[in-house]
DNA sequence: GCTTGACATTCCAGTTGCTGGAAGGTGTAC
DNA sequence: GTACACCTTCCAGCAACTGGAATGTCAAGC
């Protein structure tokens, strides 16, 4: 199998691929005789477990250790789970902040609409908002 | 106004000053005889519009470009009144995709609590919820 | 046999928005 | 004089890739 093929059967690019090689991610593939690299099933399952992982948004220094746990034939189980939970906590957290800023976004531009729109310098401009909004 | 007020003024540390006028969205200043960095009035407004465009997450180039605005005399608010909805609209997508993201992981986690915790390869490991997920 | 096109390889650089640290100069207080 | 806080420059690094250049390889079609 080679890399386009990964690539498409994972749906990971295979400069991607190259370089979750180059951190060590992945493990140094074998080469054909043109020095290609050449893949087999299991590299297709530990791609699939990172493509998934990435999906769910964990780092790939979770990763790494999740396929060191894997490697050392220690179930990585408990902490995939324990992992996932921290991740769900924080994205929640992400949520929220992200709500508290549309709304003042919105409100801002609602209240920028009722400003003059050309002028440039003076205090009714919606720049002035932004400005000491910020202090 | 040496660097260090300009910081407490704005609450933009001094290192990431010197950053913004490395890129050329802070004017280089006058300097003190000792080559110290010398600011006024003028850049603590300036500086105050990026620290609040900042905070409502609008990047360094969009903050370029209504800086260059302003600089040309040209109003940015109708510019800026733009990017705030844009913005705005681009955070509630975010939102909404985080909001998927937790639902699957809290959804993952639950399920994987009903699963033993030290099953290296089997199939009945939240791992194998993981990467099949992912396809 | 030759060209064309789609693959493969390596390596270097850039993205975004900073932050850390080293190595050195300056200013003030005790 | 010496301790300490500030200032300067420059270089490197973070996360997770992505783009591009320069080069090699392979199969198909003329």
């Amino acid at each position: 199998m080679k890399i386009q093929d990964l690539s498409q059967m994972t749906g990971i690019s295979a400069k991607t691929i190259r370089y979750y090689e180059e951190i060590g991610l992945l493990p140094v593939p074998a080469r054909t005789e043109n020095n290609y690299r050449q893949y087999g099933e299991q590299d297709v399952e530990r791609l699939r477990l990172v493509a998934g992982a990435r999906r769910l948004d964990l780092s790939l220094d979770d990763i790494q250790e999740i396929l060191a746990l894997r490697d050392h034939r220690e179930a990585p189980c408990r902490m995939l789970l324990e992992r996932l939970e921290y991740k769900a906590n924080e994205i929640a957290e992400r949520i929220f902040a992200l709500q508290r800023l549309e709304r003042e976004l919105r409100g801002l531009h609602a209240l920028g609409l009722t400003f003059p729109t050309n002028d440039v310098d003076g205090k009714n401009c919606v720049c002035h908002l932004v400005s000491v909004h910020s202090a």
